[in-house]
DNA sequence: CTTATAAAGTCAATAATACTGACATATATT
DNA sequence: AATATATGTCAGTATTATTGACTTTATAAG
C-alpha cells in the first residue's frame, strides 16, 4: 500500500519534473534569471546614483497611481524608516509627489512627476525589452506556463491580493 | 507597408500578451514570485545568523562539487573580497572545506563538509518543496513554459554557460 | 471635549552585502 | 629571473535593510 503509493507519486513527479535534481536546476534558473531580469534597470538607476529600491517605488507608484505610503510599505514589505530615505530623494529630487488626502487627511497619496514619468519610462522599457524578447522566443504557451508557475510560487497572501486587484 | 507591418505585429504581440500592461504584469509577477522563492530560505539562514550570500555560496559549492575559487566568483558575479568575507565565514565555522588543487596548487577546491551539507539540505529542502508544489498546482506544460522562458530571460553568456554543463 | 488610535515622518544605531583600491603570498609560466 | 595567475586580506565606502524611540497631524471613540 505504502509501496504502490510511492509508485504513484515517483511517476507522477517524473512527468513534472519533480527530481530533486530537477528542482534544484529550475532553483538555479530563477536565480540565474532574476539577476538578469535586474540587470538593465541596475545600469540606467547607475546614471542616478539610485538603487533598485527607487525603481521599486517608482515602479509600484506608476502602477498604482495615488497610492498611499502604508499601500507602498505592504507591497514592498519593508519598514517606514527604511522606505523614509528612498522617497525623501524622489520627494526631494522631484521625481514623486505626495499629496494629502482629501478624505483622510493624515494620508499621503503618492505620484509621480513628470520627470518620474520620464524614469520610470526608461526602467520599464529595458525591462520589458527583455520580457518582450523571452517572451516571443519562448512562445505563447511557454508564456501562460510562465505566467502560472510564478503565481504559484508567490506567497498565497500576496497573490490574493495581486490578483483581487486584477478585477 | 509601415502599417501593415504595424498591424501583423500588434496581433503578435497580442496573442503572446505583449502589450506594455501584460508585460508589465510579467514583470510584477517575477518580483513578487522571487520575493517569495527567496522567503522560506531565509528564515532558515537567521537562525545561523547568514545571509543569501552564504545560501548561494553553499548551493553552488553543492551542485559544483569541488569547483575553484574562480569558478564561484565567475558564477556569483561579485568580487573576491566580496566573496572572502562570506567564504571565511563558512570555513571558520566548519561548514566549507578548501582544498589545494591537485594540478595546479594555486587552486583552492570547495567541499562542503557534513554539516555543510545539512545545512544545504535545510535549506533546499525549504525551496524545492515550495517549487515542487508550484509545478504540481501549475502542471508539467506550464512548467516547461517556465523553463524555457526562464532561460529566454538570462543573459546569453549565462545561458551558455549554464546548458554547456548541462551535458 | 478629551483621550486614544492611526498615518506619516524623522533621528540614531546597527547589520548584511556589495564595491574600489592596494597589497601580500604562493605557485606556474615564459 | 621576471612575469603572470590564483587566492587571500586590509581599509574605506555605499546601498539597503533592520530595531527602537519619538514627533506631528488628523481621525475616531469615549
Amino acid at each position: 500500500m505504502a509501496d504502490h503509493n510511492r509508485v504513484v507519486t515517483n511517476s507522477m513527479d517524473a512527468m513534472l519534473f519533480l527530481t530533486d535534481d530537477q528542482l534544484l536546476q529550475g532553483i538555479e534558473l530563477m536565480y540565474f534569471a532574476y539577476k538578469g531580469f535586474t540587470s538593465d534597470p541596475d545600469l540606467i538607476l547607475q546614471n542616478y546614483s539610485y538603487g533598485r529600491a527607487h525603481h521599486r517605488a517608482v515602479h509600484f507608484i506608476n502602477r498604482r497611481i495615488g497610492l498611499k505610503v502604508n499601500d507602498l510599505l505592504d507591497i514592498l514589505g519593508i519598514t517606514k524608516q527604511s522606505l523614509n530615505r528612498v522617497l525623501r530623494q524622489l520627494i526631494d529630487d522631484g521625481l514623486v509627489e505626495s499629496r494629502v488626502g482629501r478624505l483622510d487627511k493624515r494620508e499621503r497619496n503618492l505620484f509621480l512627476t513628470e520627470e518620474g514619468k520620464e524614469l520610470e519610462r526608461q526602467l520599464s522599457d529595458a525591462q520589458r525589452k527583455r520580457m518582450r524578447a523571452a517572451y516571443r522566443a519562448a512562445g505563447s504557451d511557454a508564456v501562460q506556463g510562465f505566467r502560472l508557475v510564478l503565481e504559484k510560487i508567490m506567497d498565497v497572501e500576496t497573490r490574493n491580493r495581486i490578483t483581487q486587484d486584477k478585477e
